[in-house]
DNA sequence: CGTGTTTGACCGGCGC
DNA sequence: GCGCCGGTCAAACACG
C-alpha cells in the first residue's frame, strides 16, 4: 500500500488550482535565498518568504532516475526519507543564478517509478547539449513545446519548457502558475500528498515561468496507474519515460 | 585542473 | 521543551 498512487479510483485529472488566488507572487528575482548563516553571519533574510515556487512533480517510469530535461544539475545531497527505502537525491541547476532545484526519488512500491520534483523556474535557456561544450548557440528560445531531446543514453528527456524569454515583460506575474495541478492527494501520514497529472505519454510541456503551461498528452489518458505502458523497446525520441506531472503547492 | 559526486553534520520546522 | 524529520551546506574524493 504505502501511498498508492492510484489514478484509478481517484480523479486523476482534476484541475485543482488549490489556492490560485495567491499563487501569483512568484518572485522572479531569487526565490531562494540562503536563509541561514551559521558562521556568525547575520541572517539577512528579514522578511518571511513564503516560498511559493512552482513545483512540478513528474513521475516517470524508468530504470534510471536521471531525467534529462536539457539542463545541467549538480547533486548537493541525498537523504533517505521516511516511508521510502529509496534515498532521495537533491539537485540544483548548475547555471549561475538559477535557483531551480529538483528532487529525485524512486517510488517505494515501484522500483521503476521515478518521482522528480522540480522547484523554481529557470532563468536561462537550456544549455543545449550537455557535453556538447558548444555554447548555447542553439539554445532554442522556445516558447513552448519544442524539443524532446533524447540523449541516446538512458537518460530521459523531458522538456520543461522554461526560459524567461517566454515572458518578456509581463513580469507582472499574473496568476501564471501551473494550473496543471491535477489531483490525487492522500491525506495520510508517511504518505505523500501530492497531486499529479498524467500526461500519459510523457508529453508534457510546462512553462514554469510563464503564462503557458501546456501539457500535451499524446493518446488518451490511460487509466493505468504507474503502468509502464511505455514501450521500452524503441529507442524512440522519448525513451522509457511516461511521466505524470504533478504539481503541488 | 575543473567539474561533479559522495557523505556527514547542521539547521529549521513541526508534532507530540 | 524535546525529539524527529526533511532539507541544505561544505569538505573530501573521484573522474574526465
Amino acid at each position: 500500500m504505502a501511498h498508492s498512487i492510484e489514478p484509478n479510483s481517484t480523479a486523476d485529472i482534476s484541475p485543482v488550482t488549490a489556492n490560485d488566488d495567491n499563487l501569483d507572487e512568484i518572485e522572479d528575482d531569487d526565490p531562494f535565498s540562503k536563509r541561514r548563516k551559521m558562521d556568525g553571519g547575520i541572517d539577512i533574510t528579514p522578511v518571511v518568504k513564503p516560498i511559493r515556487e512552482p513545483r512540478v512533480v513528474v513521475q516517470t517510469v524508468s530504470e534510471v532516475d536521471i531525467l534529462d530535461d536539457g539542463y545541467r544539475w549538480r547533486k548537493y545531497g541525498q537523504k533517505v526519507v521516511r516511508g521510502n527505502p529509496n534515498p532521495r537525491s537533491y539537485y540544483k541547476c548548475t547555471n549561475a543564478g538559477c535557483p531551480v532545484r529538483k528532487h529525485v526519488e524512486r517510488a517505494s512500491h515501484d522500483p521503476k517509478a521515478v518521482i522528480t520534483t522540480y522547484e523554481g523556474k529557470h532563468n536561462h535557456d537550456v544549455p543545449t547539449a550537455k557535453t556538447g561544450s558548444h555554447d548555447t548557440a542553439g539554445a532554442v528560445a522556445m516558447c513552448g513545446p519544442s524539443r524532446i531531446r533524447s540523449e541516446e543514453n538512458d537518460a530521459i528527456s523531458l522538456d520543461l519548457g522554461v526560459g524567461i524569454s517566454s515572458v518578456p515583460e509581463h513580469a507582472s506575474n499574473e496568476h501564471q502558475q501551473l494550473h496543471s495541478e491535477l489531483v490525487q492527494s492522500r491525506p495520510q501520514t508517511g504518505g505523500s500528498s501530492f497531486k499529479f497529472v498524467q500526461p500519459t505519454m510523457m508529453a508534457y510541456y510546462g512553462a514554469l515561468n510563464g503564462s503557458m503551461n501546456q501539457y500535451v498528452s499524446r493518446e488518451n489518458p490511460s487509466e493505468g496507474r504507474g503502468v509502464e505502458i511505455t514501450p521500452l523497446n524503441h529507442s524512440y525520441a522519448f525513451p522509457q519515460s511516461m511521466g505524470r506531472i504533478l504539481t503541488g503547492p
